[in-house]
DNA sequence: ACAATAATTTAGGCTTATCTAATTCCAGAA
DNA sequence: TTCTGGAATTAGATAAGCCTAAATTATTGT
């Protein structure tokens, strides 16, 4: 059994392909919060181990073994994310970091007993694909918010997850996953986007408006 | 914070104090399942910590602070397992093993959120009290299955809770909390005591009755 | 083609928690 | 009161993760 360090960072990892690839140890240190040479440090035990692959001074990519072990993580993560949400109310902006150390403590049985109680679910409360036991993701083709041509109207299905004070904002713009939007209009040259909610007119810079994603 | 290796350590102390005061270095050793000089080390850490005072030669004690300590994380623990028993159906003979390690990661929002869902219990499904947040424990005044006079009719209302085949046994004989017993005999000589329960007349030793409370 | 800069790695050290081997202490027997 | 066996402690080592400071490498601008 890998630690939590180790999973941590084969969590972080695995986030960072979707941008770079292979991930610069610089990004690794900046997401992990530590510095260079412990990540170098690491990245050397995560090879040793069979979990990346390193390419000196160029970075590290996840092996076959490494991604199937970043994508427990990443389903105990969620799972119990939906399960805090749902079964205990814990508010959307907390369960991130509530899951953030559950997600070590979950063992095959608990883990099935949830997936079951939660009725097999594959989104977690922010709208991130809950990866299945067996490893496989279902990336939904989702479009943003920014890209929606005025008078279009759309159901939010993702937005950020670990960023609490965003949640409590959206929270209040009412733009959370099932919540409705219309794009009323999108503001002259640009970088501000004016939508329409169950909380009335809001105005949202078109980066925050690229992070929140939508389906028709 | 402290570490979860320091929040077990508390824990065993605490529980091993109840047979012996102060604690020696050899019990606590054999109960965490590590050497004599490891405690030993521990032991220095703990006291420099404020959390047990050292008689050197002769063991460890918890001051104030310490045993404060080591009733939060029995009153995690316990939580816990009444919460994975009763919401998530897990069976009696695993919620301490999954205990023991979601013990450690309970924020106080969660560990209230839990507390409300269940009611404020003050059991856990093994019978053992679930001290309060302000570190209180209510010891219910039982008797032990193995003190009754033939003839009397009780309830189950604490068993042992670490070892899953025991509970395994009992639950097989119909000796888990909640459950009626009526002591039939006792064997001549001592040593034997046959029961009624609903799963019909059941022959146990002294020594594990002396482990069942009940009360009548 | 080469020098400057930025990223990465190496070197060396610290803390926590563990171990084995060696030493010291205490309590009970003679 | 002294000896001795078992318990406890000290000494020294290891592994995981982290750090700072120094050295190295890659890249980019000229």
């Amino acid at each position: 059994m890998v630690s939590t360090v180790v999973e941590d960072y084969l969590k972080a990892i695995y986030k960072l392909q979707a941008t770079t690839r292979p991930v610069p140890t610089s990004a690794l240190a900046e997401r992990m919060g530590v510095t260079a040479p412990s990540v170098t440090s690491m990245i050397g035990r995560l090879s040793d181990l069979g979990f990346v692959h390193h390419d000196r001074y160029r970075g590290a990519e996840l092996t076959a073994i490494g991604e199937r072990a970043a994508l427990e993580v990443i389903r105990h993560h969620r799972l119990w994310e939906l399960y805090l949400s749902e079964a205990l109310r814990v508010p959307l902006d907390q369960v991130h970091q509530e899951a953030e150390r559950l997600e070590h403590d979950l063992s095959d049985e608990l883990e099935d007993r949830i997936d079951d109680a939660l009725g097999h679910p594959s989104l977690d409360p922010h709208g991130d694909p809950i990866p299945t036991r067996e490893g496989q993701v279902a990336e939904a083709d989702a479009r943003a918010l920014c890209d929606l041509a005025p008078g279009t109207e759309a159901v939010v299905t993702r937005v950020p997850d670990s960023d609490a004070a965003l949640l409590r904002y959206l929270g209040e713009l009412g733009l959370l996953p099932g919540q409705r939007v219309k794009v009323a209009e999108l503001a002259p040259f640009g970088g501000t986007i004016f939508v329409e909610t169950g909380g009335g007119r809001q105005a949202l810079s078109e980066g925050l408006a690229r992070r929140i994603l939508v389906s028709e």
